[in-house]
DNA sequence: GTCTATACGACGATAGAC
DNA sequence: GTCTATCGTCGTATAGAC
């Protein structure tokens, strides 16, 4: 009986392990925050023993560290959507489609860059003030070359953005909120089809874009 | 030499200690989450022994629950705004302002309670079964019966809601991060004034109100 | 590369003097 | 009602065998 299996290399257990341990990581310090997580309880979702994250990661930080990074290179492509539309109706409308579906699918690391930005950006404060900062001039910019042609309403971008921000992030932050609401049970595809276009009817109205 | 001041009584002391733990509590929860705020960082804030909050409220969850109740009770009050309208224009800018403001005022509830509902609800899960479910019950029978009179656009009232819940409290909640995109300093009074017509033209405009 | 055992520190909670 | 001293627990991190 010979090994049909081909013996992973070093550098693979190395990515698998470091991508277990993420996405354990991710759940754990969305449902505990980052001082209610333990290493322990993040070892044990991933199936691996607590020293074995202090081997890849050093330091719960660092770990932390890794898990907001994702959610944020994430929220970053979504705006790929934004950028190749000609008018606000297309590229507003295909931002909230991407936004809300990212709640949809990453509802963790929403709420693990909320509760971080919440207490205060202690790990990501660098980010905000360049990466972020940037990105939100780039769309300001955009918007108001759509107000200045005359395809939207003159409204504050900033304002937009902030709306945009915080509608499609709520489905995910506060979807325990909303499922209970809900009767207790979790949105159905049908009505995440009709919260992504209520929102989009209600945002494209407000901004003149219909 | 009298002592003119005449001494707290004992029901006096109480509430005024309860009064000062609370306001710390809550300042120190909003910033660390539940378990990443100590007792000792509370009892330091409130100018009290670490001791003397575990007289008054024995336990740490005992005080985060009061703490959670007290920004819930708030929002609640806020309604009343939106009840004595009679058309959607008025009501829901009202509703707005109200929320807007709160968000300015009690930031550091508003984060608790954000908290406490993306970790789950594990402590007020019951309120938000019975209280919230009543309220928001209510509300989306106003705004069916607006809709029904043809004063506003046939929306989804509870994605409204939510729109509403998550654009107003996003002032709150992220407050850092508008805080760093607006140059790091704290939006003015102007700016929070153009935050609120922002908006509520956009809502309004959105559901046809206007 | 993996895992057991443990050091070390911090935190929640309480006992008991005042 | 107030406060000091302290107990027991738990969590991060590491040392060292395999």
């Amino acid at each position: 009986m010979t090994e049909t299996a081909r013996p992973m290399r070093r550098q693979e257990i190395r990515e698998q392990n470091e991508r277990l341990i993420l996405q354990a990581a991710e759940k754990v310090f969305a449902e505990a925050g980052f001082g209610g997580a333990t290493m322990q309880l993040i070892a044990d979702m991933a199936g691996l023993p607590k020293a074995n994250l202090h081997y890849y990661f050093t330091t719960k930080e660092d770990l932390y560290r890794r898990v907001v990074q994702e959610i944020f290179e994430i929220w970053l492509h979504a705006a790929d959507a934004m950028d190749h539309a000609e008018d606000p109706a297309q590229g507003i409308a295909a931002y909230i489609d991407a936004k809300m579906e990212i709640s949809r699918q990453h509802p963790h690391g929403s709420k693990v860059w909320a509760s971080e930005v919440m207490h205060g950006a202690p790990v990501i404060q660098d980010y905000l003030e360049t990466t972020l900062r940037d990105w939100t001039e780039g769309r300001v910019a955009v918007i108001n070359r759509w107000i200045a042609d005359g395809r939207m309403a003159p409204v504050d971008p900033r304002h937009l953005l902030y709306m945009l921000w915080a509608t499609t992030q709520h489905y995910a932050d506060f979807g325990h909120q909303i499922e209970t609401l809900n009767g207790g049970r979790a949105l159905t595809d049908q009505q995440w089809s009709d919260a992504k276009q209520s929102v989009k009817d209600i945002v494209l109205r407000g901004i003149g874009a219909l």
